[in-house]
Parts: C-alpha cells; sequence; structure tokens
DNA sequence: TTCCGACAGTGGGGTCGCAAT
DNA sequence: ATTGCGACCCCACTATCGGAA
C-alpha cells in the first residue's frame, strides 16, 4: 500500500458529511489492504500512531520542509520511519528526531504532508475516528458492527479485531472476550443537571472522587494498574498493588479511582493526587509523603466469572464479597425514585459527598450492565455548578470548523484597585451563533491582533460556569477556573459590576 | 415525521520528565 | 538551574448524522 492511497481516501473522508459514506470509504480501502499491513493502515485512518508517543510535536513540525514532486513512499516505509523517531533517546534526541522529520517529510508531496502532520499532532479531522473506523471493519468483513465493537472495547485493539475478522469472520470473534490481565475500555459517565433528572428508575447514588481512574486486574501475585486510557502505570502504585493482593480472590478485574487523602480523611486537590500518580521517579519516596487510598466502585471478573454483563446490582454484591468497605466507594441505593422520600434521600446524599469535600456524584441505573467503553445515560455524574460574571480582556482566532472566528475567550476578574487581572480562557458553550455575534463584537472592540490573540477594550461581560478553582503559576489572579464555559453575554452588566477575584474565590467556596 | 444517542471536534489547566539553553 | 516541549491526567459543550420511536 502506498502512502499516497491512504492520504487521499483520508481527504475524501473529510470532504463528506455523511458518516455512513464516511464507513464506506474506509471499508473499502481495508477490503483491499494486505493482512499484514492491515494494522497500520487501520491505525492511520482512525487518526492513531501504532508507535504511540513520538516526541515530535508542533514545535519539531513547525519548519515546513519542500516536498517531493511526485509520490514514492509505502506505509511500509513511513512505519518504518516513525519507529526509529519514537526510538531516539537521550542528548541529541531532539535534532536526531527532527533529521528523520525531514527525511520522511522530503519524501512526501505536499498532500502526503498534510496527512502525516495530522497524524502526528493527533488532529487528522476527518470526522471519523475509532468508532467510525470500527463500522467500516464491520463493513468490510461482513461481521456484525456489535460484535466487532465489543471485541475491540474488550480487547483494546481494533487493529487486532480487524486482521482477525477479515481473515476469518464472524467465528474469529470469539477469540476476543474479557482476558483478566489486559486492560478493557472503562465505561464512561454522561453529564446530568440535578440528581432528580438522573435518578429516573431503580438506582445507586454514589460519590465521585476527584481522582485518577485505574482498572486493577490480578492473575495469581501478578497485579497490573491501567489509567483510562489503558496506561499501565502498576510501578507507580504500590499501595494499589498491595491492596490488590491481599484480596481474597486470585483473578479479578476491578473498576476504581485512585486518590490522596490528607489527615483527617478528606480528599487533597486533584492537582495533589494528579501530581503523585504522575511521578515516575523515586516513587517510593512520593509513596511515603503522599500516599494515595483507592475507591473501587465495580467488578468486572472475579475468578473465573465474567460479570460485564449481568446489572448493576449483581456486580456490586459481588464487589462487596471481594472488596472490604473501606475501599469501596461510598453508596446509596434509591430502588424506587418514585417513592416517597427517595427524592430527598437522594439529594441528601450528595449534600453528605460535597461535605465531606467529595465532586458531587454518580448515579448507576441498577439493572445496566457494564458498557464498555460507552458514554451512556446508565451512568450519570452530578456535580454542583458555580458561576461568575468576568470580563473578556481578548479573544483568540480559532482552528478548523472555528478558522476566521474569535472563539477563545480570556477572562478577567477586578482586582481592588479596580484594575483587572486575567484568570483563564474558555471556548466552551458557544453556538454558531454566538461565535458569529462575539466574532464582530470584539472587533468592535479590538485595539491589538497578532494573528493569534486579538486583545479588546475591557467592556463585555460573561457570565461564565465552572466547577472550581485551582492553583495557578500561569495566571496573575493566582487561580485559574476549571472547566470554564459561557453561560451568555451580559450586555446588561457593566464592567464595574463584575466579579473580584475575592467574590469569584468565595463563590467556589475558597474562604480567601 | 420527530426525537435522541453517539461521535467528532474544539480547545482548557496542571504536572511530570527530559532535553536544550 | 531554568525553560520549553511533549505526553497524559482531569474535562464541557455544540453540531451533526442516522437509527429509533
Amino acid at each position: 500500500m502506498v502512502l499516497e492511497e491512504l492520504a487521499e481516501v483520508s481527504a475524501r473522508v473529510a470532504a463528506t458529511s455523511s458518516r455512513s459514506r464516511k464507513t464506506e470509504l474506509l471499508a473499502e480501502l481495508f477490503a483491499r489492504t494486505e493482512p499484514s499491513e492491515l494494522p497500520v493502515v487501520i491505525a492511520y485512518l482512525s487518526g492513531r500512531l501504532p508507535q504511540g508517543r513520538l516526541g515530535v510535536g508542533w514545535r519539531v513540525l513547525r519548519e515546513p520542509v519542500a516536498p517531493a514532486e511526485r509520490a514514492s513512499l509505502t506505509v511500509g516505509q513511513v512505519d518504518t520511519a516513525f519507529t526509529e523517531m519514537a526510538a531516539v533517546k537521550g542528548a541529541g534526541s531532539q535534532a536526531g528526531r527532527r533529521r528523520l522529520v525531514e527525511g520522511l517529510w522530503g519524501a512526501a508531496t505536499e498532500a502526503e504532508q498534510r496527512f502525516l502532520y495530522g497524524l502526528v499532532t493527533g488532529e487528522v479531522r476527518q470526522g471519523a475516528l475509532d468508532a467510525v473506523a470500527v463500522e467500516a471493519v464491520a463493513r468490510a468483513s461482513g461481521v456484525p458492527v456489535a460484535g466487532v465493537r465489543r471485541a475491540v472495547m474488550l480487547s483494546g485493539s481494533l487493529e487486532e479485531v480487524a486482521t482477525a475478522v477479515l481473515a476469518g469472520g464472524e467465528e474469529a470473534l470469539s477469540g476476543f472476550g474479557l482476558v483478566v490481565g489486559r486492560p478493557v475500555q472503562p465505561m464512561l459517565a454522561s453529564s446530568s443537571g440535578s440528581v432528580a433528572e438522573a435518578a429516573l428508575g431503580p438506582c445507586a447514588v454514589e460519590e465521585k472522587l476527584d481522582g485518577i481512574r485505574v482498572q486493577v486486574h490480578r492473575v495469581g501475585e501478578r497485579v497490573s494498574v491501567y489509567t483510562r486510557t489503558l496506561d499501565d502505570i502498576t510501578v507507580r502504585l504500590p499501595e494499589v498493588v498491595e491492596l490488590a493482593r491481599a484480596l481474597p480472590a486470585e483473578r479479578f478485574v476491578l473498576d476504581g479511582e485512585v486518590l490522596a487523602l490528607d489527615g483527617e480523611g478528606r480528599p487533597r486537590s486533584f492537582q495533589e493526587t494528579a501530581g503523585r500518580v504522575g511521578s515516575r521517579l523515586d516513587v517510593g519516596t512520593a509513596a511515603e509523603t503522599l500516599p494515595v487510598s483507592v475507591a473501587f466502585f465495580d467488578v468486572l471478573a472475579v475468578e473465573g466469572r465474567e460479570l460485564l454483563d449481568l446489572g448493576y446490582a449483581e456486580r456490586a454484591g459481588a464487589l462487596a464479597a471481594l472488596v472490604p468497605e473501606v475501599a469501596r466507594v461510598r453508596r446509596s441505593v434509591v430502588a424506587d425514585p418514585g417513592a416517597e422520600g427517595a427524592a430527598e434521600r437522594a439529594e441528601g446524599f450528595l449534600a453528605e459527598a460535597l461535605a465531606r469535600g467529595h465532586e458531587g456524584v454518580v448515579v448507576k441505573g441498577l439493572d445496566s450492565v457494564y458498557a464498555a467503553g460507552r458514554r451512556g445515560a446508565a451512568w450519570r455524574k452530578v456535580k454542583p455548578v458555580r458561576t461568575a460574571d468576568l470580563v473578556v480582556l481578548g479573544a483568540e482566532w480559532g482552528h478548523g470548523r472555528r478558522s476566521g472566528k474569535l472563539s477563545n475567550l480570556h477572562l478577567g476578574a477586578r482586582e481592588p484597585d479596580g484594575s483587572l487581572v486575567m484568570l483563564g480562557k474558555t471556548f466552551k458553550g458557544m453556538t454558531d451563533e454566538v461565535l458569529a455575534w462575539q466574532t464582530e463584537r470584539l472587533g468592535e472592540l479590538a485595539e491589538s491582533d497578532d494573528g493569534h490573540v486579538v486583545k479588546v477594550r475591557p467592556e463585555l461581560v460573561v457570565e461564565v460556569a465552572f466547577d472550581g478553582l485551582q492553583r495557578s503559576s500561569r495566571y496573575a489572579a493566582g487561580v485559574t477556573l476549571r472547566f470554564a464555559r459561557l453561560v451568555r453575554y451580559r450586555e446588561d452588566k457593566p464592567v464595574t459590576e463584575a466579579d473580584s477575584v475575592a467574590s469569584v474565590r468565595a463563590a467556589a467556596g475558597w474562604d480567601g
């Protein structure tokens, strides 16, 4: 297979908005790919690199390389070049990778360079990633899509599943069940505005802990710990390994959250937990100075039994039989949401979780199965939302479908002396209509434009929602908003009445 | 015919580790 | 020693397609 063909298909996929047409184009390509090249072709067309990290980013790619006149590269040559880049280590590695980039880019045509750039930066922008590729593999092989999807979620590898079903058809799916020791795509939660909105049927209301999601596998004495993206972080979490080894089963898969607690058992900030779990060097010292706890909320397999397709109530029973209460998340079961006082109890549990310092709750249907890799309605998270009225200090030109639109707002709060201090940005919550409106309005207020950031006269106030504050060394305010999103423009509100840093801190529960 | 679930895209901030300065 | 970059944690929200109702 030549690279030119891949770049062409990718461009055609990007050019159509129809998902079924995208699927068709990918399926045609997969069907005519040699089995030996399939893993690489599938990875590229779903926007991933088999090598994972290359150590090559926008900075290394900034200086353009003259393109080749004629296409000549094969997929195999590209894969070899990426493997070489990923292998470069130590002093001089940046220059070494840059030389390899120059070699590869120089052999690529302009269209091929565009495709390679998207691959390396993780921004293929063809409107088709894993989910569409899964459908295309199903179509190319004639195997039902649900079976392919399940195999991918349980094995974590579309490439392997595709190679198997394209060669062996539906029968090949039997080789892709849950394997203890091999990570599974975790089930995710969607967002909900309130407990009442989330608790529509019999459900469990569980504390939502603000830490790192972990999947813990044990086979005999071998324990492995994986992140949400299936990275192996076993060596960073000796406490979790030790706990798993002490549980009364030889073989299991647990789903939970890791976080650091203070002396009184209250959760430390996400920043502290993330720093500890992110530390790879001298884990022993890190574990001593900032030990972490783990709280499990689900079990996917235990001994010989696979539990994914059982209802949540049954899985919770199996979890309680395996894991002591101190290592399980707190929960409250609402068997009949319509019953007298049920809503109050659920709300009460949320209030208690918040009082204990946690993020909120997750509401889970008691009869729901474990839908690996899906962000379905079976799990709904509920977190309190804060709002602040902030001043627009500037905006950044958007990319992709936001090209030509002012998108990312720079947000400021007042200080006692009347000055304005920046404490974050946001690009979320904007409809196309708002984008068009703010591009024009901010254009009128513009004081400067360096092609990236447009600074404006601080005259507009926006209502911004956020989840809380974080310490910040980037912003003069010393804090920044977590997950800030635009709610609406407050043209009725003068800048002099916008929130101050102190009032934002107070709103977020930071005593200040 | 309308509704709604699932996806992709558009970026946010922090922290760590490593290489370059 | 400090700085910049890449990778990876956490993530919200809107537009769109296409199957479900």
